[in-house]
DNA sequence: TTCGATGCAAATAGTTTGCATTCTA
DNA sequence: TAGAATGCAAACTATTTGCATCGAA
């Protein structure tokens, strides 16, 4: 979807729910867009305060919550430390290396066999959108490997 | 191991390490091995202040940080809220119903399919230890259905 | 008798909430 | 002009830290 049209379809979602449009949501949803990756709350509060500095972060999170619940964004929780927003639509799952904090994204078929696994054989719906599946990435293995071996 | 057995052991361990035993330490450990469960740093502390109530709980998340340093223990994050604790050589995994709760102990041979699929497609060693798999459990994941559909 | 552990208070990070005010629809 | 959104301050949860004191080895 091309980013003007995802802008006014947003804002148009938002008032077929009674939303109200207003310039912080304009600013805050236009820092999403432009953002290529996965901003945190604080991130999004700063692009939108470089235009708007009175913007506070609390309006940021209100809105952020607004888009979740309208299905717009999701959030992720990569591990420590503040959550990350990603439009919905692009639907992935993020590895996430505990060493060097590499965000590895993998298309959510990639899942699929562990899924059916765990499935049969635990009754359980694996659907890690809402937190990271931890680990390490190929180079932080491999060192691991060298200091302690 | 026998609860007695893993108790002087670890107190053992402790010293050999240069630490030191104290009241408090000992009725921490003593409640880490009578849950059975996961417990949170704020059971323990709840715990151990039955019969000692001066226990803080800052001194009980600095002896878990210890004992986590010396290997006895992990701590995982099963979604928001407090991590909990257990045993490191109890190796498993948890699965967590984002729904109810539920957390589904698996075995660590039940990753192998799915951790060789993200070594070979993604250069990336999965190690869900420190974070659970979110997903639904049986029951959550069908009312879903039934309420959506 | 040294230095590690403790209790307590205060700091911290990330996020949420209450409330008077502002502004969209 | 009603009611949603905002700014700001304050609360909140989970955890960490500084520091004087205490106590194990």
């Amino acid at each position: 979807m091309a980013a003007a049209d995802r802008f006014d379809e947003v804002l148009a979602l938002l008032r077929a729910h009674g939303g109200r449009v207003t310039a912080p949501r304009r600013a805050i949803l236009r820092a999403l867009i432009d953002h290529a990756d996965h901003p945190t709350a604080e991130q999004l509060t700063a692009d939108v305060q470089v235009r708007h500095p009175e913007t506070h972060e609390s309006t940021v999170y209100r809105f952020l919550d607004d888009l979740e619940r309208l299905g717009v964004i999701d959030h992720v929780h990569l591990g420590h430390g503040p959550a990350v927003y990603h439009f919905a639509d692009d639907t992935h799952h993020h590895l996430v290396c505990e060493a060097c904090g590499l965000v590895v994204e993998v298309p959510d078929r990639a899942l699929e066999g562990f899924r059916r696994r765990l499935r049969s054989d635990f009754d359980f719906e694996m659907e890690p959108r809402h937190f990271a599946v931890p680990g390490r990435c190929r180079a932080c293995s491999e060192s691991a490997k060298v200091s302690s071996g």
